[in-house]
DNA sequence: AAAATATGCTTAAACGTTTAAGTAAACAAA
DNA sequence: TTTGTTTACTTAAACGTTTAAGCATATTTT
């Protein structure tokens, strides 16, 4: 790569010390009472050359590196792609750079990640936090790092995060299939630890506990995220099975719908006629469905801006309490579960 | 932020020079001849302070920042995403860090962000180009900025590039069409200068030309890309309509095929019996769809890999001569064209 | 015993920037 | 005329690292 144009060189140019110049660049002419003709030679020599201030140096001087990075748990979910792509969107918005890494759902993979980033002194994290990182988590803020969650957060650890209203959001999602005329209702979700999925699943028991007409035998079923489809086709399976065979399921996240999609499907199931569905999260797939799947919209664009917002708080002050968000979500109604 | 752990800080505790303990903590003790009661001492103190080297000082002494840029044309593809993924992952495993920003489609914010990202002092950059950015491209060449594109590529500008054979694939998606029995192909496309996509649209025309029993009208039907929706809707509209309606449509690119597979649905044609279909590129949504769409299978993790490759390879070697990298697609076969 | 070499450390400069402090000249106020 | 102030610049240190060069002291070779 071609040696870039530094101030010393537009300083050479001028016949000027490097000082001068950089007052100049950084605009700070007058408190530094640099003369206009000087200024406006240095600034034509500047663009001449085509002077690019490098974001390194100055990094290392101020202490600020205008960056900060960001750990999601799997960019090829178009969930989480979405959020990074508000999150960069509004990070440049606020002259912020975005480091990103993937996790993909590891914790080690994911601590790993929390330790690149910082060495490149990003200024601040935002974090999707995958089972296991409370550790990491802790560390964060002994070491004082700015931080922000998002979409997942533990209860037991007190740091900003961005969420949704899991709990209510799951609870009006079953609510709408007894109110369509479901009885029997299956829930398939992950076997984790993980609280945003497990107020999911808290919301789906109280939806079906406060209607006793209801079967109280547990349709809840779990996958676990590294034996997705398998564990998804037990668990459909197991579902349609039985005296009370399920005539609703709730998936409790995108990818749960679509694995769980494809194999009803495969069991040449109508959707909703045998089966009524829905799902938390959005898709594609929902959409090319030939029974349009009804979903719980995420506000990914407001939760990306928030998780920006509380970060570069925290950064701009150290000792900001932690701020907690939570954002609602919207009940999509569409033909997969029947009408009303 | 707490302070950050020095050399310094070490260099004091063990009452050594900054330089001493450079040399250890670098694993160059033997060359600068440290002392191995003092080695240890200073890896133990290091251990106990916890130190982490300041990665920009590192890269402002060095000129080298282990960082790459990426710019993707639209992280909200998944097919973007995984692109991205496999990259990051690549990137890691040779001690890479990658710097992402998606551009949209949009050439401005394409060329801002690889101003942004050269300002942050990248070792090189992977790009998926956006229509009208050859001038940027140029620029990187004069600038001598390590670069490899990936996906799309000017064939008037000699670069490094990863590609797929657009024109075969494209060739034999439409043969298989014409296999499968399928007389009145229609094909919709980007209407854009984009070279990729125009050797799609080059392989579906010389397909149907070689088989002369088929129709010459074209079928050729264009959507902009800013007016998805309405334009293949349209596009389809007029596939199907005339004397002699189409009877297969193949799609240039995945957005391409959701869209119209919507549409579709919506005019409640049945697939393959009522209209085939063949897509370029996957989605989890072809999977679901009641009749698994046939697509054109692109090898993004060989893709992804290729790219660091050549970008690393550029890095260490500015004087290399562009290096162009054609990897082949696989058709997928399922329901959505019938059987042969 | 003198010369050469080895050992274990320190010094100092450099990367490109920012910014407080310093200085010399011009001008104004006493 | 001296003193003070303004103007327009320079010097120098700092950020955290790396690394060539230097310098004692100790050890080996002649």
């Amino acid at each position: 790569m071609k040696k870039k144009v530094s101030l010393k060189d537009i300083a050479q140019e001028a016949g000027v010390s490097v000082a001068l110049v950089s007052y100049v660049l950084t605009n700070k002419e007058e408190k530094a009472r640099v003369g206009q003709e000087m200024a406006k030679k240095i600034r034509k020599i500047a663009r001449k050359l085509n002077y690019q201030p490098n974001h390194i140096a100055r990094s290392l001087k101020s202490g600020r590196s205008d960056t900060i990075g960001l750990i999601v748990a799997d960019i090829s979910n178009p969930f989480f792609a979405n959020i990074a792509r508000t999150i960069e969107d509004e990070a440049k918005r606020n002259n912020y750079t975005v480091i990103f890494g993937s996790s993909d759902e590891n914790a080690d993979k994911a601590g790993d990640l929390i330790n690149v980033l910082l060495n490149r002194q990003v200024d601040g994290l935002i974090l999707i936090p995958t089972e296991g990182s409370e550790q990491q988590i802790k560390q964060l803020k002994k070491q004082n790092v700015p931080f922000v969650l998002i979409d997942r957060y533990f209860p037991g650890i007190s740091a900003s995060h961005i969420c949704i209203n899991n709990y209510e959001s799951a609870y009006n999602a079953v609510s709408h299939l007894i109110k369509t005329g479901h009885k029997q209702i299956g829930m398939v979700a992950y076997k984790t630890a993980l609280h945003h999925i497990n107020e999911r699943k808290r919301g789906y028991t109280e939806a079906l506990s406060d209607h006793d007409k209801l079967s109280k035998t547990s349709g809840m079923k779990l996958a676990r995220y590294s034996h997705l489809k398998e564990d998804i086709r037990l668990a459909v399976d197991q579902l349609l099975q039985g005296r009370k065979p399920a005539d609703a399921v709730f998936f409790a996240t995108n990818s749960l719908a679509i694995e769980g999609l494809k194999y009803i499907n495969e069991l040449g199931l109508r959707v909703p006629e045998d089966l009524a569905v829905v799902s938390f999260d959005e898709s594609e797939a929902f959409d090319l469905f030939y029974s349009p799947v009804t979903y719980v919209r995420q506000p990914i664009l407001d939760m990306g801006k928030a998780a920006v917002r509380v970060l570069l708080d925290q950064i701009k002050d150290a000792d900001k309490p932690a701020e907690l968000v939570c954002i609602d979500t919207e009940l999509v109604i569409r033909k997969s579960c029947g009408n009303p």
